[in-house]
DNA sequence: TATAATTTTGAGACAGTTTATCAATTTCAA
DNA sequence: TTGAAATTGATAAACTGTCTCAAAATTATA
């Protein structure tokens, strides 16, 4: 399990050489838990460890899952009134189609519309670094 | 100025007797300030209002521009921790391309990228009903 | 136009989410 | 091993948005 994740454990370690971080225990528990997600709120990460360690702080969550955003692997999406962290490491970049019914979230990767997304961004002078792209609508099961 | 915007008056006023709601002074207010934007918070439209009416509270902002979301004149999106209100009510659909430099947000449109949109949908059995993107990135002045 | 029923308003209290504070602890380079 | 620097946990504080409720405004009706 641990040896899974041992591509993003280094990408998460040279991030932290760089910027005068340091490795701890906390990290490198929420960082394995955070990989076993496609995507998580920081309450519901906060709650999910409390068992592992009752101990580990709220603001601990946070301050950490922010830190995986800046070192990349993680990418923060405002969903109503929370944020939710994608797990974005191991998997190219992908969109989101969100039930609006039941919340659920499916993943998709169009390349024809990255393609057209670049254009657009050209056009306008802009260098894309990300997007963010979400449709929302009702699923199968919702619409009846 | 106040003919400028009849139709969406006409339109207000047509969902306001729909629901047994009242058409008032701060209603009238706000949808003038509102129409003249392309997207505000609540916040800055209550500080932008304040001149003109210091005793119009942060509240009744925010009611009436929800109450704007439902009568189809304005659309809520979730712009980093704030809800930015969108003016949907003459133009169509327009997604953003947003200068994490300089905050600046450029609107475009793109049917090809709407079209494809539509076809993952269906292709995931959902039906959409709204959607969101944007693109994250340098514009020209802030790439130097 | 006056009246009364109903809705709306404004002010602030309140709730939920995220960040800041700070003393105590941990990490890591030397 | 030591000590400077970063991190943690607990909680206070900040922030955004909603709720409450008495007073005011609107609308239908007479």
């Amino acid at each position: 399990m641990a040896n899974k994740h041992v591509k993003e454990m280094e990408a998460l370690k040279e991030h932290l050489g760089k910027h005068q971080l340091k490795l701890t225990r906390q990290r490198e528990l929420i960082l394995s838990a955070f990989l076993r997600q496609e995507h998580i709120t920081a309450e519901a990460m906060y709650h999910q460890l409390a068992k592992a360690d009752p101990h580990l702080g709220l603001a601990t969550i946070y301050r950490t899952l922010n830190l995986f955003c800046d070192a990349g692997l993680a990418q923060a999406r405002h969903f109503g009134s929370q944020t939710k962290y994608d797990n974005v490491s191991h998997k190219g970049h992908h969109d989101h189609l969100i039930c609006t019914g039941c919340e659920k979230i499916v993943e998709f990767e169009n390349e024809e519309i990255e393609r057209l997304q670049e254009e657009v961004a050209t056009r306008h002078g802009f260098t894309i670094k990300t997007h963010r792209l979400e449709l929302y609508g009702l699923c199968t099961r919702c619409r009846n």
